[in-house]
DNA sequence: CGCGCTGTACATTCTCAGGA
DNA sequence: TCCTGAGAATGTACAGCGCG
């Protein structure tokens, strides 16, 4: 058994299905059949329950299961420890990533420009999927979880503003449309429908755009109203307060359990701690150091 | 003699095509 | 969706040769 060997195990496990499995390692699917087989044969004992719908795990299995987990995430570890240079990848809504992100990735660059980041933009559920099987390092979401095998290693409060061009009023402010992310799960779409509806008034209109860059243009040209957190809100915008329960978000830092290891990953969480001027929760943090 | 380059045989790993 | 067989590509080991 080599580390391939284990790799593509594991993959197959997780994946539950060679077909998938091939498709994320880029392999044909036989090779992975292959792969398996020798697998099997080497172990004197079936892994996989192969059913026209894929393949279900054995006990024999999930026993080497719980040892691939283990071996991998070492052999990360040691690769980690003697590379010079290191890979992160950091997965987040797009809203998050066109919103936060950059503020953090200026910071990273400048104190650890050995370790490359790699930003996936995903949706809140596949986030989490893709940190399970450690297809991303660290997730940056505001959507709570409940799942033993990952963990928040750090979380900040961002506040949120209403912020229309140059109205001063938010009664003015109302009159004009929505603008707003066309992702449903955007928080800041979230908070500004909340608030409109808080306020039982009506928008002139829904604008929705894919990108951060129009909704500022927008606001900025006094064509529509948003919510930002406050470090987008550029001259000439106004920002409005909003109710506490609508006006801050929760934001988290989530890493696999099995992940967080990687030294990268905290030298990256790190940078992010010092950069934000949040809060911290250090009853989380303790679990990382 | 030691070293480096080249050619050859064999093993391993992979893809493709076709079938259950 | 998985399995199988054929064949291609790639890697590895080793022998042969020339050179200093």
């Amino acid at each position: 058994m080599d580390s391939r060997d284990l790799k593509i195990f594991y993959t197959v496990a997780k994946l539950q299905s060679f077909s998938r499995a091939a498709a994320e390692m880029d392999y044909v699917q036989s090779n992975i059949t292959l792969r398996i087989q020798k697998l099997e044969e080497e172990l004197q004992t079936k892994l996989f329950e192969r059913t026209n719908r894929g393949v279900r795990l054995l006990p024999a299995g999930e026993l080497l299961l719980s040892y691939a987990d283990n071996i991998l995430a070492l052999m990360d570890e040691a690769v980690e420890a003697i590379r010079p240079s290191a890979e992160v990848t950091i997965g987040a809504p797009q809203s998050l990533t066109a919103a936060l992100l950059p503020k953090y990735l200026l910071t990273m660059k400048q104190q650890h420009p050995a370790i490359s980041v790699r930003i996936k933009t995903l949706p809140a559920a596949e986030l989490l999927t893709q940190l399970k099987q450690h297809r991303i390092d660290l997730a940056i979401t505001n959507r709570p979880y409940q799942d033993p095998t990952l963990k928040t290693v750090h979380q900040n409060k961002e506040s949120l503003y209403l912020v229309s061009g140059e109205t001063a009023c938010i009664k003015q402010a109302l009159n004009l449309p929505a603008v707003v992310s066309s992702d449903p799960e955007c928080p800041f779409r979230q908070a500004l429908l909340l608030f409109i509806a808080s306020q039982q008034a009506e928008p002139a209109d829904l604008i929705e755009y894919d990108m951060l860059e129009p909704i500022l243009y927008c606001v900025e040209q006094n064509s529509g109203i948003t919510v930002l957190p406050e470090h987008l809100v550029r001259h000439p915008m106004q920002k409005h307060l909003l109710p506490k329960d609508i006006g801050e978000i929760k934001i988290q830092f989530v890493v696999n359990v099995k992940g967080a290891r990687k030294k990268s990953v905290h030298s990256l969480l790190a940078c992010i701690k010092s950069t934000s001027n949040e809060r911290t929760d250090s009853s989380v943090l303790s679990q990382t150091t």
